[in-house]
DNA sequence: CCTTGACCTTCCAGCGGCTGGAAGCCTCAT
DNA sequence: ATGAGGCTTCCAGCCGCTGGAAGGTCAAGG
Protein backbone atom coordinates (compact mmCIF):
# COMPACT_ATOMS: atom_id res chain seq x y z
CA UNK A 1 0.00 0.00 0.00
CA UNK A 2 1.32 3.29 -1.38
CA UNK A 3 1.38 6.50 0.61
CA UNK A 4 -1.44 7.88 -1.31
CA UNK A 5 -4.05 4.21 -1.03
CA UNK A 6 -3.37 4.53 2.45
CA UNK A 7 -4.22 8.55 2.76
CA UNK A 8 -7.45 7.83 0.81
CA UNK A 9 -8.27 5.16 3.36
CA UNK A 10 -7.51 6.66 6.69
CA UNK A 11 -8.50 10.46 5.57
CA UNK A 12 -5.79 11.85 6.61
CA UNK A 13 -2.85 13.65 4.70
CA UNK A 14 0.16 12.14 2.69
CA UNK A 15 1.88 14.99 4.70
CA UNK A 16 0.31 14.17 7.88
CA UNK A 17 0.76 10.50 7.11
CA UNK A 18 4.79 11.20 6.63
CA UNK A 19 4.74 13.37 10.02
CA UNK A 20 3.39 10.69 11.89
CA UNK A 21 6.28 8.37 10.96
CA UNK A 22 8.68 10.84 11.81
CA UNK A 23 7.44 11.20 15.32
CA UNK A 24 7.48 7.66 15.49
CA UNK A 25 3.82 6.88 15.53
CA UNK A 26 3.69 4.43 12.63
CA UNK A 27 6.70 2.91 11.47
CA UNK A 28 5.92 1.79 7.39
CA UNK A 29 8.43 -0.71 5.68
CA UNK A 30 9.80 0.36 2.55
CA UNK A 31 9.90 -1.11 -0.63
CA UNK A 32 12.74 -1.68 -3.16
CA UNK A 33 12.08 1.99 -4.75
CA UNK A 34 12.40 3.64 -1.16
CA UNK A 35 8.30 4.22 -1.31
CA UNK A 36 6.88 3.35 1.84
CA UNK A 37 4.74 0.30 2.37
CA UNK A 38 1.75 0.30 4.46
CA UNK A 39 0.48 -2.70 6.09
CA UNK A 40 -3.43 -2.94 6.39
CA UNK A 41 -2.24 -2.79 10.17
CA UNK A 42 -0.38 0.47 9.91
CA UNK A 43 -3.63 1.73 7.83
CA UNK A 44 -5.49 0.63 11.12
CA UNK A 45 -2.96 2.70 13.10
CA UNK A 46 -3.39 5.45 11.29
CA UNK A 47 -7.20 5.12 11.15
CA UNK A 48 -7.02 4.52 14.68
CA UNK A 49 -4.79 7.99 15.28
CA UNK A 50 -7.19 9.95 12.98
CA UNK A 51 -10.09 9.41 14.87
CA UNK A 52 -8.23 10.05 18.48
CA UNK A 53 -6.79 12.99 17.01
CA UNK A 54 -10.44 14.65 15.82
CA UNK A 55 -12.08 13.45 19.23
CA UNK A 56 -9.01 16.35 20.41
CA UNK A 57 -6.78 13.69 21.40
CA UNK A 58 -3.25 15.33 21.84
CA UNK A 59 -0.08 13.88 19.59
CA UNK A 60 1.43 12.76 22.96
CA UNK A 61 -1.84 11.37 24.17
CA UNK A 62 -2.45 9.62 20.72
CA UNK A 63 0.82 7.94 21.15
CA UNK A 64 -0.44 6.49 25.01
CA UNK A 65 -3.82 5.54 23.69
CA UNK A 66 -2.27 3.48 20.58
CA UNK A 67 0.14 1.81 23.03
CA UNK A 68 -2.75 0.86 25.55
CA UNK A 69 -4.68 -0.13 22.12
CA UNK A 70 -1.62 -2.56 21.38
CA UNK A 71 -1.20 -3.67 25.27
CA UNK A 72 -2.84 -6.51 25.51
CA UNK A 73 -2.52 -6.57 28.90
CA UNK A 74 -3.89 -2.90 29.77
CA UNK A 75 -6.17 -1.54 32.29
CA UNK A 76 -8.92 -0.25 30.78
CA UNK A 77 -8.94 2.35 33.52
CA UNK A 78 -5.77 3.59 32.41
CA UNK A 79 -7.79 4.33 29.17
CA UNK A 80 -10.71 5.73 31.23
CA UNK A 81 -8.42 7.98 33.18
CA UNK A 82 -7.04 9.45 30.35
CA UNK A 83 -10.27 9.90 28.58
CA UNK A 84 -11.80 11.59 31.64
CA UNK A 85 -8.80 13.96 31.95
CA UNK A 86 -9.16 15.07 28.02
CA UNK A 87 -13.16 15.51 28.99
CA UNK A 88 -12.09 17.89 32.07
CA UNK A 89 -10.25 19.99 29.44
CA UNK A 90 -12.81 20.39 27.16
CA UNK A 91 -15.36 21.41 30.04
CA UNK A 92 -13.26 23.70 31.10
CA UNK A 93 -12.49 25.43 27.27
CA UNK A 94 -16.36 25.48 27.10
CA UNK A 95 -16.54 27.08 30.16
CA UNK A 96 -14.15 29.64 28.90
CA UNK A 97 -15.80 30.03 25.65
CA UNK A 98 -19.08 30.59 27.08
CA UNK A 99 -17.64 33.63 29.44
CA UNK A 100 -16.41 35.33 26.25
CA UNK A 101 -19.08 34.74 24.47
CA UNK A 102 -21.54 36.43 26.73
CA UNK A 103 -18.75 39.28 27.40
CA UNK A 104 -19.30 39.60 23.49
CA UNK A 105 -22.92 38.96 23.20
CA UNK A 106 -23.56 42.12 25.94
CA UNK A 107 -21.00 44.71 23.87
CA UNK A 108 -21.88 43.33 20.74
CA UNK A 109 -25.50 44.08 21.58
CA UNK A 110 -25.33 47.20 23.29
CA UNK A 111 -23.34 48.67 19.94
CA UNK A 112 -25.54 50.30 17.93
CA UNK A 113 -23.49 49.61 14.98
CA UNK A 114 -24.28 52.94 12.75
CA UNK A 115 -21.61 55.51 10.90
CA UNK A 116 -21.09 57.28 14.30
CA UNK A 117 -17.78 56.25 16.11
CA UNK A 118 -18.80 56.06 19.67
CA UNK A 119 -18.97 52.36 20.83
CA UNK A 120 -19.74 50.52 23.60
CA UNK A 121 -17.05 47.86 22.45
CA UNK A 122 -13.94 50.44 22.11
CA UNK A 123 -14.92 51.48 25.45
CA UNK A 124 -14.69 48.20 27.11
CA UNK A 125 -11.82 47.59 25.14
CA UNK A 126 -9.93 50.71 26.20
CA UNK A 127 -10.69 50.46 30.30
CA UNK A 128 -13.54 52.70 30.86
CA UNK A 129 -15.34 49.26 32.13
CA UNK A 130 -18.71 49.07 30.95
CA UNK A 131 -19.09 45.76 32.11
CA UNK A 132 -15.56 44.40 32.04
CA UNK A 133 -17.11 41.10 34.06
CA UNK B 1 8.63 54.02 32.21
CA UNK B 2 10.55 51.31 31.50
CA UNK B 3 9.19 48.08 29.91
CA UNK B 4 9.43 46.32 33.11
CA UNK B 5 7.00 49.18 34.77
CA UNK B 6 4.51 49.57 31.78
CA UNK B 7 4.99 45.56 32.37
CA UNK B 8 3.35 45.24 35.57
CA UNK B 9 0.62 48.49 34.25
CA UNK B 10 -0.39 46.19 31.95
CA UNK B 11 -0.21 42.86 32.79
CA UNK B 12 1.44 42.01 29.47
CA UNK B 13 4.88 40.06 30.01
CA UNK B 14 7.67 42.20 29.28
CA UNK B 15 8.94 39.73 26.75
CA UNK B 16 4.84 39.62 24.78
CA UNK B 17 5.52 43.37 24.87
CA UNK B 18 9.02 43.16 23.26
CA UNK B 19 7.27 40.86 20.58
CA UNK B 20 4.15 43.61 20.19
CA UNK B 21 6.88 45.66 19.67
CA UNK B 22 8.23 43.80 16.38
CA UNK B 23 5.34 43.15 14.76
CA UNK B 24 3.82 46.84 14.98
CA UNK B 25 1.38 47.19 17.36
CA UNK B 26 3.31 49.35 19.42
CA UNK B 27 6.17 52.05 18.83
CA UNK B 28 7.79 53.33 21.80
CA UNK B 29 10.22 55.60 22.10
CA UNK B 30 14.23 54.99 23.42
CA UNK B 31 15.76 56.63 25.40
CA UNK B 32 19.91 57.32 25.53
CA UNK B 33 20.83 54.40 27.03
CA UNK B 34 18.82 52.58 24.15
CA UNK B 35 15.93 51.15 26.80
CA UNK B 36 12.57 51.78 25.70
CA UNK B 37 10.72 54.43 26.99
CA UNK B 38 6.74 54.19 26.96
CA UNK B 39 4.44 57.04 27.30
CA UNK B 40 1.38 56.53 28.90
CA UNK B 41 -0.36 56.44 25.81
CA UNK B 42 1.74 53.59 24.96
CA UNK B 43 0.84 51.75 28.17
CA UNK B 44 -2.95 52.33 27.66
CA UNK B 45 -2.39 51.15 23.82
CA UNK B 46 -1.01 47.87 25.62
CA UNK B 47 -3.55 47.76 28.49
CA UNK B 48 -6.07 47.86 25.33
CA UNK B 49 -4.31 45.36 23.37
CA UNK B 50 -3.98 42.74 27.03
CA UNK B 51 -7.98 43.51 27.09
CA UNK B 52 -8.68 42.59 23.14
CA UNK B 53 -6.62 39.51 23.22
CA UNK B 54 -8.11 38.29 26.57
CA UNK B 55 -11.15 38.20 24.93
CA UNK B 56 -9.85 36.14 22.08
CA UNK B 57 -9.38 38.56 19.31
CA UNK B 58 -6.70 37.61 17.29
CA UNK B 59 -3.54 39.82 16.86
CA UNK B 60 -4.51 40.97 13.31
CA UNK B 61 -8.12 41.82 14.72
CA UNK B 62 -6.56 43.14 17.73
CA UNK B 63 -3.85 45.48 14.92
CA UNK B 64 -7.52 46.49 13.53
CA UNK B 65 -9.41 47.24 16.44
CA UNK B 66 -6.54 49.31 17.82
CA UNK B 67 -6.74 51.14 14.58
CA UNK B 68 -10.38 51.59 14.51
CA UNK B 69 -9.64 52.90 18.25
CA UNK B 70 -7.60 55.66 17.04
CA UNK B 71 -9.67 56.79 14.12
CA UNK B 72 -12.16 59.34 15.44
CA UNK B 73 -13.63 59.15 11.83
CA UNK B 74 -14.83 55.49 12.15
CA UNK B 75 -18.03 54.01 12.37
CA UNK B 76 -19.03 51.55 15.17
CA UNK B 77 -20.64 49.45 12.44
CA UNK B 78 -16.81 47.83 11.75
CA UNK B 79 -16.31 47.27 15.47
CA UNK B 80 -19.51 45.80 15.54
CA UNK B 81 -19.16 43.59 12.70
CA UNK B 82 -15.81 42.61 13.74
CA UNK B 83 -16.63 41.57 17.22
CA UNK B 84 -19.97 39.79 16.12
CA UNK B 85 -17.85 37.72 13.69
CA UNK B 86 -15.43 36.82 16.25
CA UNK B 87 -18.50 36.20 18.45
CA UNK B 88 -19.94 33.56 15.41
CA UNK B 89 -16.71 31.66 15.64
CA UNK B 90 -16.40 31.21 19.67
CA UNK B 91 -20.27 30.00 18.93
CA UNK B 92 -18.88 27.82 16.89
CA UNK B 93 -16.16 26.30 18.42
CA UNK B 94 -18.31 26.04 21.28
CA UNK B 95 -20.44 23.79 19.27
CA UNK B 96 -17.80 21.47 18.35
CA UNK B 97 -16.42 21.06 21.89
CA UNK B 98 -19.69 20.18 23.22
CA UNK B 99 -19.91 17.57 20.28
CA UNK B 100 -16.60 16.65 21.33
CA UNK B 101 -17.76 16.34 25.03
CA UNK B 102 -20.83 14.12 24.86
CA UNK B 103 -19.19 12.06 22.33
CA UNK B 104 -16.62 11.56 25.20
CA UNK B 105 -19.19 11.56 28.13
CA UNK B 106 -20.56 8.54 26.48
CA UNK B 107 -17.55 6.74 26.23
CA UNK B 108 -16.30 7.61 29.15
CA UNK B 109 -19.42 6.49 30.70
CA UNK B 110 -19.36 2.80 28.98
CA UNK B 111 -15.82 2.37 30.25
CA UNK B 112 -15.89 0.40 33.59
CA UNK B 113 -12.29 1.06 34.33
CA UNK B 114 -10.87 -1.09 35.93
CA UNK B 115 -7.65 -3.68 35.50
CA UNK B 116 -9.17 -5.52 32.85
CA UNK B 117 -8.25 -4.83 29.22
CA UNK B 118 -11.92 -4.59 27.61
CA UNK B 119 -12.30 -1.15 27.10
CA UNK B 120 -14.96 0.98 24.45
CA UNK B 121 -13.13 3.67 24.43
CA UNK B 122 -10.54 2.05 22.41
CA UNK B 123 -12.60 0.15 20.57
CA UNK B 124 -14.22 3.29 19.13
CA UNK B 125 -11.23 4.92 18.24
CA UNK B 126 -10.18 1.33 16.49
CA UNK B 127 -13.46 1.93 14.51
CA UNK B 128 -15.72 -0.50 15.67
CA UNK B 129 -17.98 1.76 16.16
CA UNK B 130 -19.60 1.70 19.21
CA UNK B 131 -21.22 4.91 18.94
CA UNK B 132 -19.18 7.29 16.34
CA UNK B 133 -21.74 9.53 16.17
C1' DC C 1 12.10 3.81 -26.83
C1' DC C 2 10.46 8.17 -25.31
C1' DT C 3 7.49 11.21 -23.26
C1' DT C 4 4.01 12.62 -20.24
C1' DG C 5 1.92 13.01 -15.96
C1' DA C 6 0.90 11.17 -11.65
C1' DC C 7 2.96 9.55 -8.02
C1' DC C 8 6.70 9.20 -4.66
C1' DT C 9 11.04 10.93 -2.02
C1' DT C 10 13.66 14.42 1.11
C1' DC C 11 14.45 18.80 3.12
C1' DC C 12 13.49 23.42 4.60
C1' DA C 13 10.41 27.12 5.93
C1' DG C 14 6.35 29.03 7.96
C1' DC C 15 1.79 29.43 10.45
C1' DG C 16 0.22 32.00 15.71
C1' DG C 17 1.61 33.95 19.66
C1' DC C 18 4.42 33.83 22.39
C1' DT C 19 8.32 31.86 25.74
C1' DG C 20 12.92 30.45 27.31
C1' DG C 21 17.61 31.16 27.42
C1' DA C 22 22.24 33.00 26.34
C1' DA C 23 25.36 36.78 26.18
C1' DG C 24 26.17 41.21 27.22
C1' DC C 25 25.25 46.28 28.64
C1' DC C 26 23.25 49.70 32.19
C1' DT C 27 21.95 51.44 36.75
C1' DC C 28 21.70 51.95 41.42
C1' DA C 29 22.70 50.99 46.27
C1' DT C 30 26.18 49.73 49.31
C1' DA D 1 34.18 48.54 43.35
C1' DT D 2 30.91 45.24 43.45
C1' DG D 3 26.75 42.82 43.09
C1' DA D 4 21.89 42.49 42.06
C1' DG D 5 18.62 43.39 39.12
C1' DG D 6 17.11 45.60 35.15
C1' DC D 7 17.56 46.22 30.25
C1' DT D 8 19.19 44.92 25.32
C1' DT D 9 19.45 41.62 21.13
C1' DC D 10 19.16 37.30 18.91
C1' DC D 11 18.13 32.52 18.25
C1' DA D 12 15.47 28.41 19.19
C1' DG D 13 11.40 25.95 20.41
C1' DC D 14 6.46 25.00 21.46
C1' DC D 15 2.17 22.27 18.54
C1' DG D 16 0.62 19.92 14.53
C1' DC D 17 0.83 20.26 10.63
C1' DT D 18 1.20 22.52 5.65
C1' DG D 19 3.37 24.40 1.48
C1' DG D 20 6.83 24.29 -1.77
C1' DA D 21 11.18 23.12 -4.15
C1' DA D 22 14.02 19.75 -6.31
C1' DG D 23 14.35 15.40 -7.80
C1' DG D 24 13.49 10.01 -8.37
C1' DT D 25 9.90 6.30 -10.10
C1' DC D 26 6.23 4.17 -12.50
C1' DA D 27 2.55 2.99 -15.88
C1' DA D 28 0.31 4.15 -20.08
C1' DG D 29 0.18 5.96 -24.74
C1' DG D 30 2.43 7.26 -29.21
Amino acid sequence: MNIGEVSRASGLPAKTIRYYEDIGLVRPARGANGYRDFSDQDAHKLAFLGRSRSLGFSIEECRTLLSLYEDRDRASADVKALAAEHLDRIAQKIDELQALKSTLETLVTRCHGDDRPDCPILDDLAGRDALTA
